[in-house]
DNA sequence: CCGCATCCGGGGCGATACTG
DNA sequence: CAGTATCGCCCCGGATGCGG
């Protein structure tokens, strides 16, 4: 991007990471860990291939990824982000809590792309442990083609992309009743009712989910 | 901005404020308040007037400004941001906190467009009020053409642009030596032999600097 | 002077094809 | 798998014009 030729603490961010994509690549990495180049496509779809080149290029001349050849059983190059990169966390959780309810408008989500590790971000905004001296317990989620987990680890809860090895409960549910239900707009029987299935241990959601969500719902029923 | 079509909170927050200057309009809004379009234009230097008319009606469209006509004295129609608009202040607060250490980089603000306001933000990031039971006290900082406010008020330190009535103390100062002593890499000795002057109550300089803008510098003596 | 609209040149961007 | 090459479009920057 061209320079704003600024003296401001914002112009000098969006200099570096405001041109189109570098933020959502960034995100890819943030959600996903170490990737490989056809992992970031993967993740950005719509994005021309020389363009997602180009942006690592710079992202890797301004210090806020590293190429690294991962070691031969993988025999691939994986990029990583650095400390410099990580910082971006609080600016993206922003961003993002920004945008959350623009998924919850009418209209949005159709014909849009949709991977199930983009929820990651709003999941990690709105979940609690609400009982952080029993055990950890993993639930997976799928909502698109891939999958992403929620773990609680001392108190926290943590998201990632990817699958769970023995997960307390399995949710599979179109993005936007998740969304509802992890946000308090619905309680887990409205969210069933549009299309939000689960299986395992229902005490495990209820663990995680905001205050609005716990209830049975009667007064819909 | 062209759409990102990723049913994704972060890709569609980019698709309403990614557009270049989008983000730097809002921060003229969140600094100066309401502005006339002559007052955006002097706080973005560098910006196209049809640019800057393009913006602003992209983000009325939006919801995130509001133009509203000012009563007879004033006649002239103010811009304004709407709640909406004022909800991206996290996410600007923290793009600038990750953009600040690049205005220490060397060969940084040479030769690039300045206003004083634009220090508010990092100014606010830093100071603090160590003496929140004394009496509130302002000190006016000059650093370019126009002029900003440090305040404390219920043991919290607000700035602002513009000028103060009754300043306790003025800095004038070019911009770096300034930014050094609020972020404690330059105690006030140090940024004082870097080009900063004040006038007024040192104490009042003091009271609201980080710890380790607080030596005298002897070391260096 | 304020608040734009219009015109034009250049380059960032998007889509696709192609390569080691 | 990990990019490069090419081409057309449209966004953007800069200048100018213009009504209130």
């Amino acid at each position: 991007m061209r320079s704003y030729n600024q003296y401001c603490a914002l112009a000098k961010a969006l200099d570096v990471v405001g041109d189109r994509w570098t933020l959502l690549i960034v995100r890819e990495l943030i959600i996903q860990g170490p990737c490989r180049y056809t992992d970031l496509r993967n993740g950005l779809p719509g994005v021309a291939t020389n363009l997602l080149a180009d942006r690592l290029r710079d992202l890797e001349e301004v210090g806020i990824v590293r190429r690294e050849e991962a070691p031969p059983p993988v025999a691939s190059t994986l990029v990583h982000l650095t400390e410099r990169g990580r910082a971006l966390w609080p600016a993206i959780r922003e961003l993002g809590r920004w945008g959350g309810p623009l998924l919850a408008e009418p209209g949005a989500g159709e014909d849009e792309e949709f991977r199930t590790h983009w929820l990651a971000v709003p999941t990690w905004l709105h979940l609690v442990d609400r009982r952080p001296k029993d055990k950890p317990i993993a639930i997976e989620v799928r909502s698109g083609q891939d999958a992403m987990v929620i773990e609680t680890e001392g108190g926290e809860v943590r998201t990632r992309a990817g699958r769970a090895e023995a997960p307390d409960a399995v949710i599979i549910s179109p993005p936007k009743p998740f969304l509802g239900l992890i946000t308090g707009r619905l309680d887990l029987a409205q969210a069933e009712e549009r299309g939000l299935r689960y299986e395992g241990d229902a005490t495990a959601l209820t663990r995680v989910l905001p205050d609005r969500a716990q209830s049975t719902s009667r007064r819909t029923a």
